[in-house]
DNA sequence: CTCCATTTATAACAGGGTTATGAGATACTG
DNA sequence: CAGTATCTCATAACCCTGTTATAAATGGAG
């Protein structure tokens, strides 16, 4: 097996099986030498690569926001902006229950005293220009609340601002129940991040009745898209 | 130094220097030798008291927790529940601030020698029974919230869903900032999580007008705590 | 005092990340 | 084409960290 990696995806190879082994032995099975092992190779390409395992950790992270955010580009852009934004949180929610791991790192690597460029505030035009990959998923957000600005479903606001509320409130959610504070399975969706985006958008001047029906049209959405052809896959 | 540890508070000393060690050198700086040495003890002292890195760094995640809800028992319950919600809210939120580290392995983000600790399920009744600090901590703004619907405030709701959605949005700003995506000092507080908090207070019921008044009144109140005698101390 | 359980220090072991070194491959240069 | 420089990678060692085996020290029970 492995005849005998060709030249330079061994890097590549390398963070696809670190992602690998990360979903199914959790953080303490990310190990530079199993990961040699799987790719065929001694630890060195590790290093050669990389530099190390901290810096190859921090592109698994890096490879989980790019990844977070291609899943949020498929994501249509119907009339219904409202219903638009439930689809990319039911996007985001389901990236991180089907990889819970890869996003722990995702969201774990981007903190503050590591020695990865942090995301610098978004809400400020210099702080956006500073931050690449996690600015991509959150302007998918950004572009969805401005629409629905637009439509007058929101009151006039920042959209920044808006969305930045909108992402707190979703990675909020998403984050306390990958740590298993809200039952398993999808009763979390239907008993708090789907209430909690009617409180949102009739708090940024939806009503309740429009509210209702957008995360209905969302559903929708999503049964067509999972039922045909999951959107779980690699990208 | 240190002439010669008292029997059985060395198990509380360990935990002590591990919070300190966290604070001062991040999660890597958590470990076995560093920890004996700052308390004057072999490594075994470790193994006899909590069996195991992994244990200990567990008890400093409960640790947080404990402090956490330390500090929102703190809060006192007014007139207005709303703004006593907002007053958990800058509470939960100074916590974080002033300790991040410690409160990256209490909410599990943060994962020192890889072992990570886990939590339980809030939303079930078996769940609040096996996760004692992590409910106490949440119980307060199931109290608040309780009190907002009682009082005509928030539209009649399962409190336990309300404050699920709450606490959502709160934790999910609290680790954004934490995490650097919202720029340093106050500023995240102003433009995000005040807007925020009037944006979840009015989808659940309240008006514009008096979620804002809230908002003065709950900053009115933390001034006179933070001004007066700081509550940044130990519990 | 003697016995027993607990706690602790010492020292070694095990398993990680990392590095030194040299061999092989690749590409550029004359 | 020959030679050389560079990049990549395997081997083997090194260091650090969690852990464990063992025995000494401690302290209460009888």
């Amino acid at each position: 097996m492995s005849p005998k990696p060709r030249a330079n995806d061994v890097k590549e190879r390398l963070v696809e099986a670190a992602i690998r082994l990360l979903a199914e032995g959790g953080p303490e099975a990310l190990q530079a030498r199993k990961l040699a092992a799987e790719v065929g190779v001694s630890t060195m390409a590790v290093y050669t690569h990389f530099g190390g395992m901290a810096a190859l950790v921090d592109e698994v992270a890096r490879t989980g926001f790019r990844k977070l955010s291609a899943w949020l580009a498929e994501v249509a852009e119907t009339d219904d902006p409202v219903a638009d934004i439930f689809g990319l949180a039911r996007t985001y929610r389901q990236a991180v229950a089907e990889q819970p791991q890869l996003f722990a790192v995702t969201f774990g690597q981007s903190a503050p005293g590591g020695k990865r460029a942090t995301l610098s505030d978004l809400t400020t035009e210099e702080g956006r220009e500073a931050a690449q990959e996690g600015l991509e998923a959150f302007e998918h957000i950004v572009r969805a609340t401005e629409r629905a600005i637009e439509a007058g479903r929101f009151r006039p606001a920042d959209k920044y601002q808006a969305a930045a509320q909108l992402w707190s409130a979703l990675h909020g959610f998403v984050t306390l129940e990958a740590s298993g504070h809200f039952g398993a399975g999808e009763q979390g969706i239907d008993h708090i991040l789907i209430p909690l985006g009617i409180t949102l958008a009739v708090g940024l001047g939806d009503t309740v009745e429009r509210a209702e029906h957008s995360t209905e049209a969302a559903k929708a959405v999503w049964r067509a898209r999972t039922g045909n052809a999951g959107q779980g896959g690699n990208d």
